[in-house]
RNA sequence: GGAGGCAUAGUCUAAUGGUAGGACGGCGCCUUUACACGGCGUAGGCAGGGGUUCGAUUCCCUUUGCCUCCACCA
């Protein structure tokens, strides 16, 4: 064996060989354990944090493939979303409206090429234990047939329907947004008071809608509404008159306790207009431009200024000031939103809000409060799920609608996936029969197919399909994505199939910066991963992915990474003894033999069942501590007999070190494979991979020696301690010392240990703590 | 405003209804044929308040601080 291990060498190295050997591949037959694996978006970047949550799967991945399940471990790319679309049009400079969306498509697949092979080889390089024959991007062929088909199935059930209604927009990017892509910021804004009327003063920071008031609301708390409500009033400079309504969303406290609804300032104003059928009336358009008359083509903030100025002018005008306020913005390009009215394609499911909760209560999770989260959003929800996106870029709707009556058209099965923008419906008009047909030019948000992951990694539908794999065993996810993903998975999975999409659910943290915040390209404190695993290796980096907890977020910390690196470093040490002195032999008569025996037991029993409860870490943490206590006390006590062949010890060291790495290779993939390729491995191509997983071996958990041999412990250890204080070498000779009490397998142990010359039996003088053996030292 | 999580030595991180373990860093000793990327030893810690209990770092309530998700934001 080489005198030091070189991680960078080695790991390049045996990447290589489980690769040329397929030990990832998934077999069929056995017991399938299938793991629904997050596909990264593709965005342009990959950090620690990445390494962080996805070794943490890998670690169960390769603990069940040891356990004997034929696991079934895909990986996939998200590629159909607004990051890849923004990253594909800043790298090539061009708009996806202007190339079209199936030239635009084909821009993606070659431009993401450089990016998919860096995230494959960090991925590969990491060790996470994919079968890389299931692969899948989202923007595929089979993935947009898989999500086209789904929609179609869902408009058969009844489950999707289209409808007109005030939509969440972006002016900016000229698309509808959902809530999920909504963040608060904090802007300078100027905070008006408008004279309605003598008594009608509202406040409002927007007036630039003035012209889309259709009605003035007061709290029916206010002392002033008897008078007021029911009243109607004159819109200033526009003219138009407006009722005064009473509700109880108006906070009498807030601004002038009087407020104005406009079609549409903000939320609130959407809700009042389905409340109370306000009448519609749209002043701003698509790109964020007025459209009455009086400010046509103004941009917003420009016609806001304007109509400050007429106001003052005409005397409307009460107040003015500059305030601080909290605004919805696009999380993308920051820009407000507004509410456009749309034609939107919906997914109904606030009617199986029970059974949702339900299924959230079938699923196992890891941690089991990770639960409330999904509970928690199901209780919140209020609107349909809304799925179309004004876009270019997107698995299209396959959908054409009827010239004639507007029913829509669906193609076949057969004929998907399809652009209805570039091709005509086959069919006709179920409805009127007529063949004239308008496509629809809107395309499907990123969750909706993203949502299938399940469906998509059986190959839903496809010649090739795998059903056996359906429903998984595991989705492993981060928390931050439970109210989206795995929401909307269970919801989408569960109405194709009636069935849970997995059985246990494993929701981990964040990988953060060192200090602790989430690492952002934009914030600059991103920590790449493959220039750490250059440096301490991919093991030492997953090591401080063992390290937490699972759910709980851990900051990057170096010192964690190399204290991975001299665990390695250790086992490498502890590799190399054994291969100098290895002898035959497989009989286990030594006390201390059957001590460490023992206590490997006690601890494969901890590791096997921490593990099966997705506790990884209390797994690693078990493990390691055995390892070190093993080194420092075990290896130390018997070197007197591996120096004398003997065979008992042998068998012991090799017997308790083999399980040690192999419980230590879920997390430590890379250096256990090369040790066990030195000294243990079955023929050419085996992996320590492939390999059984420790059992809990009765026998081996003998309670005698366990007690006998740490009573031996605890003397050496006593003596270590008492060289120590005379500041002698551990191993300097000893004369002659008196023990009294010591089990009669011990004596020629501690005598060994310890470098002894003789081990007298007589009178002791000092209590050795736990043990009831006397010693006397001189 | 709602839901959830977290708070442990200078730093990071575990476990636990009864002496809080480890790592990095400090300090001291030991170069012994796997390893000084090592060994042995030593100093140093449960955010504040209240409750349950014979006993609370652990369970409950509360305050404070940090994080995540959701809602509000005239």
């Amino acid at each position: 064996m080489n005198d030091k291990y070189n991680p960078k060498e080695a790991e390049e190295r045996i990447a290589g060989f489980w690769e040329k050997n397929k030990v990832y591949e998934y077999k069929k037959g056995g017991k399938t354990y299938a793991i629904d694996t997050p596909p990264p978006t593709v965005s342009g970047q990959i950090h620690v944090g990445h390494a962080y949550s996805y070794s943490q799967t890998d670690f169960v991945a390769r603990y069940r493939r040891m356990k004997g399940y034929s696991v079934f471990y895909p990986f996939g790319l998200d590629n159909n979303g607004l990051p890849t679309e923004l990253l594909v049009e800043k790298q090539n400079n061009v708009t996806a409206e202007h190339v079209g969306r199936e030239k635009f498509i084909e821009l993606v697949e070659t431009t993401i090429k450089d990016y998919e092979r860096l995230y494959i080889e960090i991925y590969k390089r990491l060790g996470i234990s994919v079968d890389w024959n299931h692969y899948y991007t989202t923007i595929s062929n089979d993935v947009q047939k898989i999500s086209q088909y789904s929609f179609i199935e869902l408009y058969k059930m009844g489950r999707t329907y289209r409808k007109e209604t005030p939509t969440i927009w972006c002016t900016k990017d000229k698309t509808a947004l959902s809530q999920m892509e909504l963040e608060d910021k904090t802007l300078r804004s100027k905070f008006v008071k408008i004279r309605f009327a003598p008594d009608v003063v509202i406040a409002t920071t927007r007036p630039e809608m003035l012209p889309a008031c259709v009605a003035i609301f007061i709290s029916p708390d206010d002392k002033r509404a008897k008078e007021l409500a029911g009243k109607k009033v004159k819109v200033p400079i526009f003219g138009q008159e407006v009722k005064i309504l009473q509700d109880r969303r108006v906070d009498p406290e807030k601004g002038t306790g009087i407020v104005m609804c406009c079609t549409f300032g903000d939320a609130t104003d959407v809700e009042w207009y389905k409340a109370y059928n306000l009448p519609l009336s749209v002043v701003i358009n698509e790109k964020g431009q007025m459209t009455h008359e009086h400010f046509k083509g103004m941009k917003i903030k420009d016609a806001r200024s304007a109509i400050i100025e007429e106001l003052k002018k005409s005397n409307h005008l009460i107040e003015e000031k500059e305030i601080d306020h909290v605004v919805n913005v696009h999380e993308r390009c920051k820009t407000e939103i507004e509410f456009m009215v749309k034609k939107q394609w919906y997914i109904k499911y606030l009617d199986m809000k029970d059974e949702l909760l339900r299924l959230g209560r079938e699923l196992n999770w890891h941690p089991e409060y990770a639960r409330n989260r999904y509970e928690n959003w199901i209780n919140g929800l209020q609107w349909d799920w809304a799925i179309s996106r004004q876009r270019f870029f997107g698995i299209p709707f396959p959908i054409w609608y009827c010239k004639n009556c507007d029913e829509p058209i669906m193609p076949d099965k057969k004929d998907l996936p399809v652009n209805p923008l570039s091709m005509k419906s086959k069919a006709k008009c179920p409805k009127c029969g007529s063949s004239e047909s308008v496509p629809e030019s809107d395309v499907m948000d990123t969750w909706a197919t993203s949502s299938l992951t399940p469906l998509i990694n059986r190959r839903w539908g496809l010649d090739s399909e795998i059903p056996e794999i359906y429903p998984m065993a595991l989705r492993p996810q981060a928390h931050d994505i439970i109210s989206f993903w795995l929401f909307t998975t269970v919801v989408k999975c569960y109405l194709h199939t009636g069935k849970l999409p997995w059985k246990d659910a494993m929701i981990s943290g964040y990988g953060l910066d060192p200090h602790g915040k989430p690492m952002h390209k934009s914030a600059g404190n991103t920590i790449e991963p493959l220039p750490v695993a250059d440096k301490y290796g991919a093991d030492a980096l997953r090591y401080w992915a063992s390290s937490s907890k699972l759910g709980e977020d851990a900051s990057f910390q170096e010192k964690e990474v190399i204290t991975g690196a001299r665990l390695m470093n250790k086992l490498w040490n502890v590799a190399k003894f054994i291969s100098k002195n290895k002898s035959g032999g497989k009989d286990m008569s030594n006390i201390m033999d059957r001590w460490i025996m023992a206590r490997l037991a006690e601890t494969t029993k901890q590791a096997t069942e921490m593990f099966d409860d997705y506790n990884y870490s209390g797994a690693k943490r078990v493990v390691e501590e055995f390892f070190w206590f093993f080194c420092d006390n075990y290896v130390e006590f018997i070197k007197h007999r591996i120096y004398n062949n003997d065979t008992s010890a042998n068998y012991a060291l090799n017997a308790a070190f083999l399980s040690v790495l192999k419980m230590l290779a879920p997390f430590m993939p890379y250096v256990t494979e090369e040790i066990y390729q030195e000294l243990y491995k079955n023929g050419p191509g085996d992996s320590i991979h492939l390999s059984e997983w420790p059992g809990f071996d009765k026998k081996m958990h003998d309670k005698q020696s366990l007690e006998d041999g740490d009573k031996i412990y605890k003397t050496i250890a006593f003596i270590r301690q008492w060289k120590h204080s005379k500041g002698m070498a551990l191993n300097a000779e000893l004369e002659n010392v008196v023990l009294e009490g010591i089990p009669e397998e011990g004596e020629p142990e501690v005598r060994g240990a310890m470098n002894i010359k003789k081990i007298t039996r007589g009178k002791g003088e000092a209590e050795i703590p736990e043990t009831g053996i006397r010693a006397k030292l001189q």
